[in-house]
DNA sequence: TAGATTGTTAATCGATTAACAATC
DNA sequence: TAGATTGTTAATCGATTAACAATC
């Protein structure tokens, strides 16, 4: 497994990982692919496939042993390393995901809250240290943090996405509807726009039906 | 352009959407492959690719027009029929949601919200009506509801989808872990899902730097 | 052994993109 | 005309999947 995972194995892997611990905490001890393919709704050879791009092997007889199967994933997708994150934009939705928290079971874990309105940041209640956006270079760099969320209004987004990468930031996740420009390939940027979603499902929903 | 459009190019002509209306705001007219290619950090043959499957021409000099390619999109992915969509799940995510709207554009209309906690739904002010969960199969059909956004806890989710799938939706926006299974095929589904992201992209960071 | 299951080959499918003729 | 740009062909790239030999 030393040549690169291919983005859709990336993705399917981590939804498996989840699925995985599902089923370990139910008990269940081995698993084979035409189970795991029918959770997650895809086709079985998809699922082993993209399991022995790990170089992992199943069992002939029995399919996989979720335990080793499971570490294996979190190993090979470079999971042992809890990455460190933040949120910038501590709005309604910035906000909300700050206390979620409980849901991540320690894969990533969010260290620091940023927002730009200071009285604000005095109001609010949070078991995550929060500063002001100025310091986003400075406690990006002595926190080593590696993620950024970025929730804040469209016209701040480009800006405080500079800042982030400016402060050596590995990942962003983009809530907002700006196509971020980087002219650094290092940083992975990944885009969670609800807006966009719901346009595409409009438009899926009426060219099924033509 | 009557063979069914791929799903990635339905994908970036949403975006393209939403880059011309903003384009058009600022009041210019005319815009080539290369500029929208430099906007959507895509390549500009994709771009030209993607416009061509709506059957529209652009203009060897000046690239498109503005107003008139817009519209295009804008018929060519069924867009001139606004959506109804309901939110079902009025916690701290389903609830914001509701708030959000103004952005919607018209594209898509929230019209209903539901949840199972009934004297929560009293104390919510919302300018969309609410209902408790138990009306939807009813609400759905009366009203015509074409879109469900699921914001329920994990445990509730299928049970929604089904409810919904039931009352004929035609489309689901799936904020939650869960794989929803349908065995209706004329259910479009996406999911949108903040914890798989932020795994996958933790995933994603690590490998870039093996 | 017979049966079930994996891992992997090879075929298929579909999307991206370089290149360029056609056009204004 | 010369230059810029589209639309589209054809090549390339990569992902999915059917099929099956190997394995227990």
């Amino acid at each position: 497994m030393r040549e690169k995972l291919p983005e859709p194995s990336i993705q399917r892997l981590c939804l498996l990982y989840r699925l995985l611990s599902r089923v370990e905490k139910e008990g269940r001890l081995t698993v084979n692919s035409g189970f795991l393919a029918e959770q997650l709704n895809v086709k079985a050879t998809s699922i082993r496939r993209d399991i022995s791009l790990l170089g992992e092997f199943g069992n002939t007889i029995a399919g996989y042993e979720v335990q080793p199967l499971k570490q294996a994933i979190f190993k090979g997708l470079g999971l042992e390393s809890v990455k460190r994150a933040c949120i910038v934009g501590l709005g309604r939705l910035g906000a909300s995901i700050l206390n979620y928290q409980g849901f991540l079971m320690g894969d990533v874990m969010v260290v620091a809250g940023f927002d730009s309105n200071i009285n604000m940041l005095e109001m609010m209640e949070s078991a995550v240290s929060l500063y002001p956006a100025y310091q986003i270079d400075e406690i990006v760099r002595s926190r080593n943090i590696e993620i950024g969320i970025i929730t804040v209004p469209m016209k701040a987004a480009q800006g405080v996405a500079d800042k982030l990468i400016q402060a050596g930031i590995k990942g962003i996740l983009n809530f907002t509807p700006v196509v971020l420009k980087s002219d650094n390939s290092r940083v992975t940027i990944r885009n969670l726009d609800f807006f966009s979603e719901l346009l595409i499902l409009s438009a899926a929903i009426s060219l099924k039906e033509r």
